[in-house]
DNA sequence: CATAATTGGGAACATCCGTTCTGTGCCAAT
DNA sequence: ATTGGCACAGAACGGATGTTCCCAATTATG
């Protein structure tokens, strides 16, 4: 997935603003104006980039046709708490560059102090979790065997933690990480090198 | 007060089931459409008695500048909606007999006045919906190709109306729904024999 | 350096869309 | 019969709006 734009996280910022104000989405020269672009064709050019990544989706030759992908419309936001960034079993957390995604969730995860994080491809599929859905995760540093958990290894090849989102067994002192995933092969690692960071609680998925 | 006209209460149901449709209002145009009405100049002459009645507000010169005043949207009682029953492709919906069931939603699923349906079995296993996985449908009486629906059989062998989830295909006044297992063969039925209740909008899982 | 791809600006175009004007039929009050 | 108000239809006006075309500036890319 590409990163946004600082254009285009404004665009998205204010249509977002602006549908909560207005209760309809802005034109195309509402957003120019608000954003600092003088030509619509800039504003059309950016919201190419912006449907294309799946933040709206556009009705076409249609005025005020935006229409934002995830989050609720209008009048009244509900809670909802931020995407983190994108997951897929076997590489890394994303940290995501759109500090607005967010997905609105039942009162009780945000109680609870949940996460949430896109999940991207369909490595995870064993487990009927589609590309796209977004995974809420509860954060705790211990899981029950084949619970699904994010789990950090702390002494990868990299020195970077990596985070990846797998179902968790543990042997004695040795961990195994289990992907969702029949085409992908566990890891084991020594359970001083992996620290549970949050477990899986649920899956929503949006449709259209 | 004025009693509304019956051209006015179709507009008014028809501008709210298009901004909870769309997330946008209807054009003057789009509205005449929808009730028959051939004039746009008829459309906003009915549309000022509704503005003057404080039904709705307007933008002057602003293209779907239709704003609903807080009478014309409905209540939102809490952050959960009941489990009507459950529903699995091909069988119809069971009634319930625990009212009990509830599952904690997103607010604007509340305020759209969707409902709730548990799935049972796995015999929408394809489209990665799993057995016990609730989903929320909104309700709306039309829905594009290929949408998930809960379409009503008005005219099946049994008098009463038998409801499924399915895939909706249209063609020429014949309509397809197509379950979500390879091992189920799909419905043919005439268009008037059918009724959509609603489209599925969303799938909550929880784990534990 | 040369070339292509990306990002942006300005203007023009076709259509969309709110508004207004004119006219018609209906109906009740005068 | 005449008047006036109401509901409506059709057409047209003008501004709003999405889209596209052409060109410039910047940034990869070979």
């Amino acid at each position: 997935m590409r990163t946004l734009s600082d254009r285009q996280l404004g665009m998205l910022h204010f249509i977002r603003q602006y549908l909560g104000e207005h209760g309809r989405p802005p034109t195309v020269r509402e957003i120019g104006l608000a954003v600092g672009i003088s030509s619509t064709s800039v504003v059309d050019y950016n919201l190419r980039g912006l449907e294309r990544d799946g933040h709206l989706r556009r009705a076409k030759e249609l005025s005020r046709g935006i229409e934002l992908s995830d989050r609720g419309r209008g009048a009244s936001p509900g809670p909802s708490i931020p995407v983190l960034g994108f997951i897929a079993a076997g590489e890394p957390i994303e940290a995501i560059s759109d500090p607005s995604d967010t997905v609105e969730v039942p009162q009780r995860f945000v109680e609870e102090g949940c996460f949430a994080l896109r999940v991207k491809g369909r490595s995870m599929i064993d487990d009927h979790i589609d590309d796209g859905d977004v995974v809420i995760v509860k954060p705790q540093d211990s899981a029950d065997d084949g619970e699904i958990v994010v789990a950090l290894l702390t002494n990868g090849p990299s020195n970077e933690g990596e985070a990846t989102l797998k179902r968790i067994y543990r042997n004695g002192n040795r961990v195994r990480l289990q992907p969702a995933n029949a085409e992908m092969e566990p890891i084991h690692v020594d359970a001083k090198d992996l620290r549970v960071q949050g477990k899986l609680v649920s899956v929503i998925r949006s449709i259209g």
